[in-house]
DNA sequence: CATGAATGAGTGTTCATTCAT
DNA sequence: AATGAATGAACACTCATTCAT
């Protein structure tokens, strides 16, 4: 039981880290059932024995990656030690990990859900609310410790959201600046913003 | 000659302006040469006459956008009043018209290109360059004039393009603010990255 | 204008008498687009010119052959001659030649309709009544002149519609009977129920 | 040995059990083998075990009803009480309980056999013969007492036979009649048939 | 110039069937 | 005896593209 539902689980998983691939690298509508198939060696039919739809598959992929990065942001935001200042550029650091590392596969946050049923977009919404309120809880932290203060928070936080997500359109790990230093550059603006 | 010609441009122009609604509105893969001809009363068959391919006429209306786009922007360069805030602030708000009007047509932008041809795919990044090249024409001339500074000038444009790119995914001008407050904002948040 | 409708409305009838042929040979659930072309020399993408959906197609097919029906029967019933015996006699004759001629096709009469839309289902019904409805006003039409007498109109006329639409189940002109000898006997019966 | 076949028995039958079920629900094309084991709690692949086919398995159904009817119909026929006339009409109570409560199933009888191989269909074939020739006997035994005469026995037959059929295309046990009633009133134009 | 008509390659989806375990 | 998993053939439907008229 319990080993049939993991094997269930794990081939799951591959299919997804497939559609994440081929979706992001052609766009949703470009991307076939057939070369998410293909790239684990598997014929379409198969897919739909573990996924009821492309739009289904399509809404788990971008849960999948979501729900992950928000894990991540939120051990930062409780763990964390330093200044806020400090977990913020912690959380740069992973959003920017995020877009550069799992390039293709980040960037469907920004994709528009023509695709979604009110269902999938209902749970979608939900967890980019709960994304950015991670950012929005850091800068509310940093008001009331003082270290920040913002004119509109909400456009603050699309500022700096929207400023990280451009990230994967120009950056290559292979050019002038290092992971490393991108991150502390951003990050140096963002305190800009903040305060 | 002369006068079909013009004939012809015009014609051009009347499609473009077709396929660009069509494909604001639904996204460049699900607006068919069909629903673009429909709006003109004309059949799909007759856009061949004027257009090679629907990459073609996609390409155009990519192409059609972004130089308006270039030419407001540099009208305002070149001729706009004030400092250079001010001007900063007025190119911010073109910007702004056309992500929040033209959305996916100039939202093509920051989307893949896997349906334009290597010639074409050669412009679109030429003329990508010249809209960047703009904001950084007026960095530049912000620390001339001693107004602004910055600690890396090719970052700090990314930031302050990804952060305007950004508000197609969330502003409507029927919510909490006004394009002028929107406006006002952003600059205010930009100026404090360029200080 | 007026030509191009023609060979319009020319060619969606070429492509009923086709479909006709193929969902009753098949059912209309193993009649395949495909086969329905191929008899036309088509592919099967030339049939979306003329007809919305497979659904459709099959609904133009069931409305055509019962409109035909009905006229004829609507002929007999009113400018036929004779008494109402004799008219009965009549329609029983084109019930019979179409359930026999057209074998296939008529045979739609008493399919299910899983694949209709509501709108559809509706029109379709309102048909099946008005085939129905002719029988009764024969029958009617002789109860009053005194001719026939019923205990229940509307079983009585189930009856016979029944007992003659199960012909194509059995009948075979090659048979022993001619279709004359049919219909006479055929009458023969359903005036005894009739009286 | 003997104990595992009436296992295998038992089981053949809970499947064609479910299977006639989901028939008459659906219709034996829309019948999914998925759907007729799910009702048992098995998985699809387990139909195999016991039918090679879902073609044969169909079949099976078809088979199984149809001998029911006819063990019903023959003991009616042979131990029946009263008159022919009020065996008949309990022949006739018997045929619409089935065309009513087993609705496709028995509908199969009417249908074309594009689903059959030559085998099955010659089965098939058989069964219906020896259904009608149950409804011939007892004409020919109700002629044979005086009760009946007929001009053409056959035709007779398929006139009763066919009306009767005709039952499940309108018939509502919801609806106006009661199942008694319409037995009664059935019977009653049979006999008018048949005098 | 424009269109009506046709095409054909592609795409999501379904489902009977198979087979190793 | 049963199942989980995979397969592949089939099918409806879409749409860019072509071309004779």
């Amino acid at each position: 039981m319990k080993l049939s539902e993991k094997k269930m689980k794990r081939k799951k998983e591959q299919i997804l880290r497939s559609a994440i691939k081929v979706v992001n690298n052609k766009g949703y509508v470009k991307a076939t059932m057939e070369e998410i198939a293909a790239e684990l060696l598997m014929t379409k039919g198969s897919l739909y024995y573990y996924f009821k739809n492309k739009s289904d598959l399509i809404f788990q992929c971008h849960r999948f990656i979501l729900s992950d990065a928000v894990k991540d942001l939120e051990t930062v935001l409780k763990h964390g030690e330093g200044s806020t200042s400090e977990i913020l550029q912690q959380m740069v650091a992973i959003h920017i990990d995020y877009a550069v590392d799992e390039k293709d596969t980040f960037n469907l946050i920004m994709e528009p859900k023509n695709l979604f049923n009110n269902e999938q977009i209902d749970l979608v919404l939900n967890l980019r609310k709960q994304y950015e309120n991670l950012f929005d809880q850091i800068i509310k932290r940093g008001i009331e410790t003082g270290e920040f203060k913002t004119r509109d928070q909400t456009i603050a936080r699309m500022i700096i959201l929207g400023a990280m997500n451009w990230i994967q359109q120009w950056y290559s790990p292979a050019g002038r600046l290092s992971k490393e230093e991108l991150v502390e550059t951003y990050t140096d603006y963002i305190l800009k913003i903040l305060k």
